[in-house]
DNA sequence: GCTCAAATTAAACAATTGTTTAAAAAGAGT
DNA sequence: ACTCTTTTTAAACAATTGTTTAATTTGAGC
């Protein structure tokens, strides 16, 4: 067992272990809790299979571990939009904003967290503080408020946050059908991803909220 | 190996490979190509792991089959729809009609069809066929013509396509998340993909055709 | 009832899986 | 230089993987 005694530097070992998670994050991201082996990531990392038990016990708490910052990363815009003191107009067109470009950075993300959760192939660290968290910034009441003064569809915020996610999620996780399905080069499909970002906004936005009669 | 002789009634036959394609189809749905062994499959039937290999060569054989004819479905009620000789408008509302029942009844297949293509853990037989019939149904000419009418507004007919099917897949890919996200049972799941199905028709419907000013 | 191919089974194969053990190396405090 | 903990390694573990072999059962044609 390892001890930690406080007057110890522990460079190394802060980065190993950093390494260990870094490689990890990188193989389970692309190949998945069951697409890939311990020893791929030892491999990954450059070094041995027994040290990745050694800092994380088991393949299982590891993917835990990995999982729940990318889960943190996954929601992470959004709640931070919620949180501000914005319109919900406005609220909504910065998370789309942010949420895009984020997953134009880690496009790969969006079908981590979806095909681990769908699979269960893991016990799901699904944390109540997330859960919670989304209320606490009390965007319910927000919305619930929006819709008496006539100023969104009457939809609830479950519903929007389906559109919203649908839209932003899915053509991720569909970079590749798309493009074998229309025969279109990487840079094509890039292309096509950005379009729909400025499609996106102004549909959802149309359709949400309701404009008011010019006076 | 297997030969096969016209006089020979088969029946067995017959039926024990397509009890063993069953069977594969839905342990490959559920657990994907890397979250299951062959002896599920054999388990699943009933019988033997060699018998799997007797028919099928190999688990890769065996799972491209399954991929091939769960892909078929996957785009079988948007390709039949563009075939027929209705107006784009109508086509897009009979689309997301029939996708979303479809959908409804086989929530696992967008996970899995989308999942097994970014992975490519298999030699990814994404038939040409496929491609080359959806120009082949005459789509593409006439979401041009309605362009050049006014009646469709300026996207590409892959936006679009983009468009529909993030609301049509993602809602069933994301069930999990959206039941553990909001801490609700599977029938207000149910119900909030339901409702989901209306919103979507009528915002993409009203965001992508353009209306005539009254006259 | 005999024949012979097709269908099914049990057993074995080597390779890979996640995990553990036990030994070696590294490093800090004295 | 010595001690003792932490870190790293190589090797081994039993279990499971996909696949193959060889034997057995089945069933139809004669």
């Amino acid at each position: 067992m390892r001890r930690l005694s406080a007057n110890q530097l522990m460079k190394r070992d802060q980065s190993t272990e950093e390494k260990i998670k870094e490689a990890a994050r990188k193989v389970f991201m692309t190949k998945g809790f069951d697409g890939c082996s311990v020893r791929d990531i030892a491999k990954e990392v450059g070094s041995n299979v027994a040290l990745l038990n050694y800092y994380f016990r088991s393949k299982e708490k590891l993917f835990e571990l990995i999982f729940e910052g990318a889960m943190s990363d996954f929601l992470k815009s959004m709640m931070a939009v919620f949180s501000t003191e914005l319109e919900l107009k406005e609220k909504l067109e910065l998370i789309i904003e942010q949420e895009f470009d984020f997953f134009m950075e880690h496009p790969e993300l969006p079908m981590f967290i979806l095909h681990s959760i769908q699979q269960k192939s893991v016990n799901m660290p699904m944390p109540s503080k997330v859960v919670d968290s989304i209320a606490d910034t009390g965007i319910f009441e927000q919305f619930e408020k929006a819709k008496q003064d006539g100023l969104v569809r009457d939809i609830s915020l479950r519903n929007t946050i389906i559109l919203v996610m649908s839209n932003m999620h899915y053509p991720f996780m569909s970079k590749n059908l798309h493009k074998e399905l229309h025969q279109i080069d990487d840079e094509q499909v890039m292309a096509d991803l950005r379009a729909h970002k400025t499609y996106v906004k102004e549909m959802i936005i149309n359709y949400l909220f309701i404009s008011k009669p010019e006076a």
